[in-house]
Formats: C-alpha cells, sequence, structure tokens
DNA sequence: CAAGAGATCATCT
DNA sequence: GATGATCTCTTGA
C-alpha cells in the first residue's frame, strides 16, 4: 500500500488539507492496527496567520511546525485532549494541516475501548476524539510520518475524492483570529456522517 | 433538542 | 495568572 511521502507534504498547506481527504490514517500499536478515512481537515498556514499558534513565534511548543514537512505537531489543548497535525512546506515556514476527523474503518473493536463507547459515529468525530482513538498524545510529536517504522502514518488508496463532494467553511473555534478567522481553510466531505460539525 | 458549565494542564505573559 | 485548533454532561424548554 502506497504511503504519502515528504514530496506530497511538502506543499501549499491549502492543497494538503484538500486532497488528504479520503485518504487513510494508520496507527500501529503492537499487533493492532487502527485505520480511519480522513474525512475532515483545517490547514494552519504560516507566522502571518493569526490563528496558527506559529503566529507567536518560534517556542518549545511550536518549534515542531519550523521543520521539514512530514512530522507530526501534537499538543495538548484544554488540559484534556490532544490536537494532531501533519507538517507542511518548506522548514521555517511554520504551518500544519490539523485533522479533525476520521471515519473509521479497521480495529473498531479497539477504538470502542479507547472512547469507552460503543456509538461508532462517536469513535473519532473531532479532533480530541480521533487522538484517544488511536492513542496518540504527546509522546508523538515530532516523530516522523514518513520513516519506515513510523508507528503514525498515512496510506494513499487512491480514492479520489470530486471536487463537488468537498465542502469549504471557516474553522472552528478561532475567534480570536481577527481578519484570519473567516477565511475558508477547513475541508470536509460533504453528508459524511463522521464530519465533527456541520 | 439547544445552550451552558465544568473539567484540568501545558504554555506563554 | 490567563487561556485555549475540545468534549461531555446537565439543564430547561
Amino acid at each position: 500500500m502506497a504511503r504519502l511521502d515528504q514530496r506530497f507534504f511538502n506543499r501549499k498547506t491549502e492543497a494538503v488539507a484538500r486532497e488528504l481527504l479520503g485518504k487513510v490514517l494508520v496507527r500501529k500499536i503492537g499487533k493492532d492496527k487502527i485505520s480511519g478515512k480522513i474525512v475532515e481537515t483545517e490547514a494552519y498556514i504560516g507566522s502571518h496567520d493569526l490563528a496558527c499558534h506559529a503566529s507567536r513565534g518560534k517556542t518549545e511548543r511550536t518549534s515542531a511546525m519550523f521543520k521539514k514537512a512530514g512530522i507530526w505537531y501534537v499538543y495538548m489543548i484544554y488540559g484534556f485532549y490532544h490536537c494532531l497535525n501533519i507538517v507542511t512546506e518548506e522548514k521555517d515556514h511554520p504551518s500544519a494541516v490539523l485533522i479533525r476527523a476520521l471515519e473509521p474503518l479497521e480495529g473498531i473493536g479497539k477504538m470502542k475501548k479507547n472512547r469507552k463507547t460503543d456509538e461508532i459515529l462517536n469513535l473519532a468525530s473531532g479532533p480530541g476524539k480521533l487522538c484517544q482513538a488511536l492513542e496518540i498524545d504527546r509522546g508523538m510529536n515530532c516523530t516522523s510520518a514518513i520513516s519506515k517504522g513510523a508507528k503514525l502514518y498515512i496510506e494513499d488508496r487512491k480514492i479520489e475524492i470530486p471536487k463537488s463532494k468537498i465542502k469549504k467553511t471557516k474553522r472552528i473555534g478561532v475567534d480570536y483570529a481577527g481578519k484570519w478567522k473567516d477565511r475558508h481553510l477547513r475541508f470536509y466531505i460533504k453528508n459524511n456522517p463522521f464530519v465533527s460539525k456541520i
């Protein structure tokens, strides 16, 4: 199965965010394999994007985004949940794509255990939820998504999502971001029930 | 149903 | 000392 590589991620963040729809996020834990189709993403673009953490300069937390494309940027939010991002674009051009929702494919039993629920629709339909379901935490920060032994990576199953089925809206939860808050940098698959919010 | 509160901590001022 | 790229549960109509 083809994996997305450096070349895929080292491009315009908006293009990466849009084209990630339909790709499959894979998590390996020992013998277990958990996976899900990406159905919702958001782009955070560089130091001038006021919603991007890196807009307030390079700090310990945001240093991941300043690295090469193809590594994971994971941080804790609100003291409870984690958010998973993949770094994009050239080194020192701090950008990333937030993966916001998955449609569960493999390892659903494991996901149910991790999330303590049996409702398929509630397993990974949000950024915090999918990190719980796939056992992702800050330990994964700055690890590679494209190296050989990666425990977390993305497969390309060559399923094209037609443009007519992709919806663009403004991003969620970034009302503080001034004139950047209304830019359409969120992408999701229309009519997919696993998207976090309509 | 919709709206609101509360949970809890790493990070930055 | 404040606050957030969230989620769940409770309340009340």
